[in-house]
This record gives structure tokens, C-alpha cells and sequence, in this order.
DNA sequence: CTGAAAGCGCTTACAG
DNA sequence: CTGAAAGCGCTTACAG
């Protein structure tokens, strides 16, 4: 292994110098630079992290923890973490995706010192995480908000989506329209932000349109799906559009909904917020869906928690985006 | 923060003491040990994971990279990843999924020093990865093979997985059974070694069967399926079995075919390999797969890891697993 | 069974 | 503009 040492002594200089140049820390005259330069090409050299890290106390490297990897669909999931990535790389960070389960790894994780900051997904409206975080002191930020919004976040804007969505169907003259939305097998107050938000939204718009509101809740699965379909069919034959948040149990709401007689868009038309174009094509009809901001969410995300760890004075306040509507062909005119 | 130091004064030790008790690196009196565990205790005392790692030249981190993180659905790749992270952790690692896409971001990776080791999905045929990690000297594992398989690896069993489907659809009385997998914009060679497998496979087994064979290459994207459905109504309209292992073109071939008035199963049998069930369920009608033993191989390839990197004597040969058969509604008898 | 001390490869005041 | 040196918080021979 070729170290600092090795170049200083090729360079003939000393390590201090060497670390100059490549920190950029400070200034060293033009031909001393040039010097090292050759030396760190010649021998290959790269900076050790570790010790980097440990004589700095910082590690340039970003943590995203998400708890549902295994449970759900995460087609969002993974345009958020790469453009998080790219968005870290740029400002000379590295953010790696750490799978972290219990409260035993999350201490392990923090108190570790090994990573200068985390980035937490689907937060909960009272989240033990976020305590956790704050506990130890370790700087973060959040995709998605807590029950008061007083920590650093950026989130979708719900209102704005729900509110585009239910006016879409109503645009195309559907009155009775329902929201499906996930289920979460936890107490109340862990689940996703989220869906409490959705819920309000989609509240506060149907009362604005004068309209009765139905909610269903379930599993973020295919029999989920499967099984709103079912409800709705069977206790709330009056609704006929849908807004679905609920990215994995879309599928089967449609397969059912029409394995039950009901053409989609003829009798039911349906529109799924906060999931992906992609996924929305997988399925027959293609689903009219509005999709997630998440690169967008991605890069501010990962750059609020690089402000907060440089210091940046005006960093931007917390920032709300809404999905965007991609139509398809899952939503057509109300049924006379 | 608290460090070994205070442990140290606390229980009225030297630091090598609670370091020794801490690793179990070391026999110590249970009286001292007792004092130590006791301090440790009531300081909330957590080692220094960067300092561990630039004194013992070992950090228990393990990179997991993947490089087509957003090209293409991955339903399969993060089961494997929580299957690994487990596995991983019970040896007293940390496995992290560590977004790398060039040869920039793998020489930082690599030279680091931060990550003990690296597990390489989607493995190509001539792999540049794979040659940098060779001369970086970090031990790896593949998932998946290059063109020679004298590395170490653990893979899917294709002849197996490519045999059963094959099997599979002529019990049902399918005689021209074609062969939909994945195409990489990317020059020969370069491709994932699984693909040129998986076509020998089919071939294999279709001289077998004496049939003639049927290979289509498309993206993996729903786009990508509905030219494969499109492909075989217009060039190959004798076929009745389909074997699919392209994980984000089986939606769109199933819905392609349909709109061609191909019904599934009763002019088109499909069976989608290497794949994950919920998927599967995700499409109309339910698909017949074979699942990907994505746990399985997370488990395997972290532990053929880590056997490498401590050293065990009697590492395990590599291993292939074969995909799991189950029946969804998309196979039928072969039309008459 | 326990400790003193060197060392891992860097960064960073401090001095010149 | 450059260098000598302390220090980051651990691990690990080595000695006793």
C-alpha cells in the first residue's frame, strides 16, 4: 500500500504538504505542487479514508436507512438513492444504501463514527429513529415528516397531488370518487407520515367538491389490492373513480376490479399517485399514474444534510414537491 | 464522546485491558472483566468503529454493488441484499449497497481502505470490475460468473432453472417454445454473464426436445416486452410456450400478446424465470414463475466472502441453486 | 492476567 | 510557503 508517506518522500517534502495538496487546504507554491502531483500519479497513491476519518473526524460518508426494503415495492425507492448518490458524489460525499432493522444496528450505527450524517426514509409521524438520531447528536435529514414539522425535511407535496388527482377524475365528471391507501401492520403514530397526510388531503378535497369521502386501507401487495377492489365493489358500488397511494397494491386493484366485471376505465377509472411511470405501464390498462418526485427528493435531500454538515449559512428552507401526472389509460369519462 | 480511554480510568484498567474484553480478543480475570462490562455500561461506552479500523487494518464493512441500479427493475436485487446485510451481520459485519458506476468511483472504493471486501452483482462475461478488483487486491465474491469461472462465485443454476421451464411447458404439450430474454446496450462481452447462459441453456435443452429454437432479445422494460409479443405474433406465430427471463419485460409481453388477441394461456403459454412471485401476481393474468433464490444466494455470496477473508480452510465450492417453480394462470395445454 | 508503548495513515494547529 | 509534531481512538505484539 502506497501512503502519504511514500509520496512526501518521493516529492521531498513533507506529509504535511503532501495533505495540502490534496485537501486544496492550503496554498503551496506552484512548482512544490506540481512536484507532488507527479509523485501521487507515479506511485498511484490514493488517500486512505480511515485515517482520513479518524484524524479529521469526519468520513465524507452518508447514510440512508430505509426500514421497508423487504416488505414492499420500491420502485421510487431506488431513483431516490441514486440520485442521492450522485447528488452526494458531487459535493464529494459518498452515500451508501445501509440496511438497518433494529435498534441494536442503529446504535451500532451511529455511535460508530462512521458516517457523518443519515438520511431517513418513510418517516414516521412519531418516529424512534428520528429520536434516536437526535439523541446522539449525529446530523440528518428527513424525506418525509414527523408529526411536528420542526426538523429539516423535504417531502412530496401531498395537498397538491391529491388535490390534482381528484381534480383530474372530477374533470372527467367522476363525483363518487374513493382513496386506497396503505395499511401498515404497526401501531398508530409508526406508520409513514405519509399516509395520514395523504388521508387529510384527500379529506380537505373531497369536502372542497362537496362529495361523501371513502377510505380504504390496505396491504401494499397484490392481494391488498385485490382486496380494495373487492370493498369497493361490494360496499361502495357508487364510487367511480379511484386515487390510489399505494404503489404496490395497484396492480391488484385493477386485475380485480375487472376479474369482477368492472372495465376499468368504463365503470371504474383509476389514477395511482407517488409511484412510477414504469410501473404504471406493467399493468393492463396502463395506468394513468402521477409520478414521484423522487430524484427530485433525491438531490435536495442529500443536499440539505451536506448544508447542514458544512454549515451553509442560508441553508433553503424545508421544500414540498407533488408528483406529476403521466395520463394512461386507466381513467376515462364517469359512467352515465 | 466516550472513548476507550474513559472505559479505561472508570474500571481502573489499562485501554489494551477493555480492548481485550471488549473483542474477547483475550483471557481476563471476571473480576476485571466484570469492573470493565460494568463501566462500559454506565457510560454507554461504543468503540470507535473508524479507530478499530485503521488500527486493525479491518473495517467489517462489505460493499454490495450492483450497477444497473436504475436502468431496470430489481425486484429480485434487494431481497437479495437484505438476505445478504442478515447474513452479514450475524458474522459481525456490515454490508452496505454502495452505488458505484465508474471507474473513478471504483479506484476511490477500492483504494479507500473503507470496505474489507465486495460483493458483485451482475456480473459480466469479461468483467472490467472484476479485473480492478483482482489488481486492487480486495477480496470479493461474484454473484454470477465471468466468462472463466475460476473465481470465486455463487450463481443461479441456469441448465436447471432453463430445463424445468422448458419441462414444464411441454407437459403441458408445448412443442415450439421460444426463448425471451434480456438485450444490454452495451458491446459483447459486457454483458451479464447470465444472459449468454441462460441462451446455452435454452439451447440445450430445445436440441434435446428436438425443436427448433426461438431466442428474442429486448430491454427490460415493458416497452422492451411488448415488441418480444409483438416480434412472435408477426415472425413466429407457431409458437405456443414462452420462456421469459427478463424480469421488466414480462408485464408487457403478457399485455402485448393480449392485445393481439393472443390470450394467455390459451394460444400463449408464459413462464417467467429468475423473478420474483409478487411480480408475478402483479400481472394479469397471474403469471407462472420461476423464483430467483435471491435469499439463498445473498446468504451464500456473503459468506463465501467472509470464509475468504478470515481465512477459513474448508471454504465451500461454488454453488449454483436453481430457480422454484410456481404455478400462476399463465400456462395451459398447448392449443390444438 | 495486565500494562506500557508503538503504530495504523492521515489532518491540523503551530512555528518559522 | 513549508515542516515538525501532536493527535484522532483504537489494536497488538511484547514484556512482565
Amino acid at each position: 500500500m502506497v501512503t502519504m508517506r511514500d509520496v512526501a518522500e518521493r516529492a521531498n517534502v513533507s506529509i504535511a504538504t503532501v495533505s495540502f495538496v490534496i485537501n486544496g487546504t492550503k496554498r503551496v507554491a506552484p512548482e512544490t505542487r506540481a512536484r507532488i502531483e507527479a509523485a501521487i500519479r507515479e506511485l498511484g497513491y490514493r488517500r486512505n479514508v480511515v485515517a482520513r476519518a479518524l484524524a479529521s473526524s469526519r468520513t465524507r460518508i452518508l447514510a440512508l436507512l430505509h426500514p421497508y426494503l423487504e416488505a414492499r415495492p420500491i420502485a421510487t425507492a431506488n431513483q431516490f438513492l441514486m440520485s442521492a448518490a450522485h447528488g452526494a458524489r458531487e459535493r464529494g460525499y459518498d452515500l451508501v444504501l445501509w440496511p438497518v432493522n433494529d435498534d441494536e444496528q442503529m446504535s451500532h450505527l451511529l455511535a460508530g463514527g462512521l458516517v457523518d450524517g443519515a438520511l431517513l426514509m418513510e418517516v414516521q409521524l412519531r418516529d424512534p429513529r428520528v429520536d434516536r438520531l437526535i439523541a446522539s447528536g449525529l446530523p440528518f435529514a428527513l424525506i418525509g415528516r414527523t408529526e411536528d414539522e420542526d426538523l429539516p425535511f423535504v417531502d412530496m407535496d401531498f395537498t397538491t397531488t391529491i388535490d390534482q388527482a381528484v381534480g383530474h377524475l372530477r374533470s372527467f365528471g367522476h363525483r363518487r370518487i374513493a382513496l386506497v391507501t396503505l395499511r401498515m401492520r404497526v401501531s398508530t403514530g409508526n406508520e409513514p407520515g405519509w399516509i395520514m397526510r395523504v388521508k387529510s388531503a384527500y379529506l380537505a378535497a373531497m369536502a372542497a367538491a362537496g362529495e361523501p369521502p371513502t377510505v380504504i386501507t390496505v396491504e401494499g401487495t397484490s392481494a391488498g389490492g385485490r382486496k380494495a377492489a373487492r370493498r369497493l365493489s361490494a360496499d361502495f358500488p357508487q364510487v367511480t373513480g379511484v386515487v390510489v397511494v399505494n404503489e404496490g397494491a395497484s396492480a391488484g386493484l385493477v386485475k380485480e376490479s375487472r376479474a369482477l366485471g368492472r372495465s376499468v376505465p368504463d365503470d371504474l377509472s383509476i389514477i395511482s399517485a407517488a409511484t412510477t411511470a414504469e410501473l404504471g405501464e406493467m399493468i393492463e390498462p396502463s395506468l394513468t399514474v402521477m409520478t414521484a418526485p423522487a430524484t427530485e427528493l433525491g438531490r435536495l435531500g442529500v443536499n440539505a444534510l451536506i448544508d447542514q454538515l458544512e454549515g451553509v449559512p442560508d441553508a433553503p428552507p424545508n421544500i414540498l414537491i407533488p408528483c406529476t401526472l403521466v395520463s394512461g389509460q386507466s381513467v376515462g369519462p364517469a359512467p352515465a
